[in-house]
Order: C-alpha cells, then structure tokens, then sequence
DNA sequence: CCCCACGTTTGATCCACGTCAACCCTGTTC
DNA sequence: GAACAGGGTTGACGTGGATCAAACGTGGGG
C-alpha cells in the first residue's frame, strides 16, 4: 500500500487547505489557472472538512450552499423517493466534484455519503460565482465540469437503458479502471470500496445478479474478485463483451 | 450526409432574435433580467434558425459552438453507440436549451432531431460566457439551467433503474403534462410528438411494452389514446400507479 | 379509389433477471 | 475460540418484459 505514490504525498500535506500546492489541481477546479489567480482561489477554498466512512456530507433536502472538491475518500450519491426506493446516481472520487444538483433550487436533491474515511474541500458556491466572473479560465473550467456531469449522466442513460446485466458490470469496472488509472494507481488492480448491493442500485440490478456476474466473469478468466479486491485479467475482453453485438 | 445540416443553416437567416420582446423570456434564459441588460442579450442571442420536422439541429461529433435555445417546437436528443444501440436521452420543449452536452469537449454528444417543424435562437456559447461575467444574474440563472439538467438526469436514472414499464410511461406522461401546463396548455389534453419506438427508447423499453401499456391504462379509465392525441383522465390515479408501493 | 408504407396494436412464446432461501465466508466481540 | 453479524455466493423457481409474428389502422401517392 506504501506502493500508492498519490497517498504518500497527501500524507505530507499541512492542514491548510491550499489549491496553490494541492498535487490534485491537475484533476480538479483549478485546472489551467495561472499562479497569481491560483491564491484568490486559495482564499476560497478554505476549509477542509474530513469525514469517516458513513458519514453524511450533505442529505437530500438540506439547503444548498457549497459544492464540495473530494481531496481523498471515496463517495457515492443517493437519490431516494418516498416509497422506499432508492437509487444510487453516482459514485465519485478523489479530485471530483460533489453538490452539482444542489444549484438548481437551492437545495440538495440525492444525499452524498462516504464510503471510506475521506477529505472535501468546500468551496462556498457564491463566492465560487463570483471568483469565475473575474477569472476566465476557471468560469470556463467549471462550466466543463458542469456538461462532463451531464454527459456522464447520459452515459449511465444508455447503460440503463440498452445494457444487459453483464455488460453493464463490465462498463462499470471499465469505468472505474480507467478512473484509477487516471489518478495514477493501478488500473488493472483495485479494491472496490462500495457494496455488491449499492453496485446493483447504480447498475439497476440485484446484488445476487451483481455477483453472479462476477462469478462469470472470474469463469471465463476475465478477471479475479476475493470480497471487494478485483484484478482485472483480460481488458480487451471485458470490452468486448460490453459493446457485444446484439440481434437487432 | 450533411444535407439536412446544410439546408438547416441555409435557414440561418437574418431573422432578428429579441430576447426583450419574446413572449419566453419567463421560461429561458433571461429570467429576472434587468431591461437594460436584457438589450445586451439582445446582440447575443442574434440568430435564429427554422428547422422542418427531422432536421437535425447538430449531431454527435460536431464542433461545439452555440447552445440553442427552442423558441417553438419539440426535439429529442439522443445518443448511439458503434453496435448500433441508441438511446433517446431527452425530449425538449419550447423554451429549453439544447447543447450543454457539447460544452465539456467542444463536441457534440449527442444528436439533437426536430420532432415537428421549429424554431431555436442560436447562442454562441464564448459569447454567453462572456456576458454572464458581466450580469450575476445571467450567470446564475445559466448555472440554474445546467444543475437542472443534472437532477433531470438522475430523476431519469431513478426511472430506469428501479420503475417497471407501467410505473415508467405514468411518469413520464406526468411529467409531459406539467410542462404543457406549464406553457400554458391544457395538461390533460395534447399530443405527443414521438413515436412508441421513441418513447420506448427513452424508457428503456421496446415500443411494444409502451403500446402495451398504453392500452392498459385505457382499459383501467386512467386515459384514452387515438394515436398519438393523449387525454389524461385520471392524473391522480396515474401519480398513484407511479408511486406504486412495491412488495419490499 | 385503391394501394402501399409505416406506425401501432395484439397475441403467443421465451428468457434474463428478480425473488426466495439456504449457506458460506471473514471479521469482531466477549 | 465460540458466537454472532453482515456481506457475499449459489441454487431453484417465478415473472415481467423482450422477441417473434400477424393483423390492423391511417395517411400519402398514383
């Protein structure tokens, strides 16, 4: 585990919230600002909050202030409806931003829970306005953030509605691999961090339909899975089987 | 393949767009804008464009430019993988903006299809940015409209992931009657644009499922259906069915 | 007016996934 | 180290919606 780069130096970091000397602001919002901007947004962002796994960020129907930049932790958001059923929309990482939906009306529409102890910075949403009406780069950024949300969700659109339970897992883990890669841990080599159960709820699947894809897959030599460790074996195969030909 | 495309923008005459005298201006962009300011949109949004039923406003892969705002008719908006699975993303009504999807590459994802004879008023999206760092309220309405979409999105998720086809087609007429109503126009009575195959794709469902539910509801008195002319008879009963409690 | 094309409806059958239930792991508590 | 809890796996069976197929409008064109 020391063999993780990214945590060692995360473990370095003073308390002082800093986007000016945070290793992430190659993934997060401050992508592409120059050095003098960098500090107005350091003011900004200015408190840290961390949490344990379980716990709350924010719950659905709490009034909307901040959009929160995950600094390590590991999330997934949930809507649910009052009959009982629930859905979860999303799963988000280190570098990625939470409370998106809150904009619209003020206040949050799915609750953002932590599935393992985790960091956020708040970036009080008023004052992020207003930092983007002066600096270009990041109004424009965070515009881009905004639509890569969207197009995610469109993603997900179509994985739920054309997928079949196998090649909506392997989307998943293709998903999360690349995700992995992209912050430099290892692609093919992971430990899920969320339950058979809030897979299914993603996928819109039953966690005994989840986990019998896993045991296909493991058959057929795609991949290795001991509880939530997964190794993926045969990339292009997983691939393969997610954009399978169908008979239409 | 470029022959729609091209005869739309042959279209893209100098038809004067005025935001400060369309009747819309409640349900777009311009919401709680000062008059003053309202004139500077004005420049902006200086573009229309007249679109026949089938025309594609943009298609995946194109440079992104502008978003569009509908100041008459209906779209649907969907996306394709290479196995030749589609899935329709969304339907959009006057008054809605289409394109936000284009903003986090500079390239379309998505098509965008006339579902009947419109017209959009063109915004180039460098401009929009512009002018919303100069009115805080423009900025934030736009903000408004982007987060919206996102809920929209996981309200879609939620639909996929966890309703059966019955529980699905009453919230999605549900959902078309309130924004007709919300156009001012009867909700209980209109007519739908799409075809069942078209609704079915949007619900994750084949347009048999759809017909079939559709007649369904007739038989139970909930709505009667010629075609594609809808009369809701029972929203109460509809709103039920869609919150149908499930055996947990 | 008839014909054709295309969207829609309806019926019969099939199958992927849900449901229900038993059992198994792994980690934790006393 | 026995007992328990919570997640995960596996099997047997049921079912909602897909698939296949046929017939039915309706509207446009000759």
């Amino acid at each position: 585990m020391p063999t993780n780069v990214a945590a060692a130096r995360l473990v370095l970091e003073g308390v002082k919230a800093a986007c000016s000397n945070c290793n992430l602001r190659e993934l997060c919002l401050p992508i592409g600002i120059e050095p003098a901007d960098l500090r107005k947004l350091d003011e900004l962002v200015s408190t840290r909050r961390r949490m344990k796994r379980g716990d709350y960020l924010y719950r659905a129907g709490q009034g909307f202030e901040s959009i929160y930049a995950i600094r390590s932790g590991f999330f997934k958001t949930d809507v649910l409806i009052e009959d009982g059923r629930d859905q979860v929309t999303g799963f988000q990482m280190t570098g990625e931003l939470l409370g998106l939906d809150g904009i619209s009306s003020e206040v949050h529409t799915c609750n953002a829970i932590a599935l393992e102890d985790s960091e956020v910075c708040a970036i009080p949403f008023s004052q992020l306005e207003g930092l983007s009406r002066q600096i270009h780069t990041l109004q424009h950024h965070f515009h881009k953030v905004m639509s890569r949300e969207i197009v995610r969700d469109h993603g997900v659109m179509m994985l739920l509605g054309t997928m079949r339970a196998e090649e909506r897992l392997a989307a998943f883990l293709l998903n999360l691999s690349q995700r992995f890669k992209a912050r430099g841990y290892s692609p093919a080599e992971f430990n899920l961090r969320m339950s058979r159960d809030e897979i299914g709820s993603y996928l819109g699947l039953k966690l005994e339909t989840v986990s019998r894809a896993f045991s296909r897959f493991q058959e057929e030599g795609l991949l290795s899975v001991h509880q939530r460790k997964v190794r993926i074996l045969n990339t292009a195969g997983l691939r393969r089987l997610m954009t399978h030909q169908r008979s239409d």
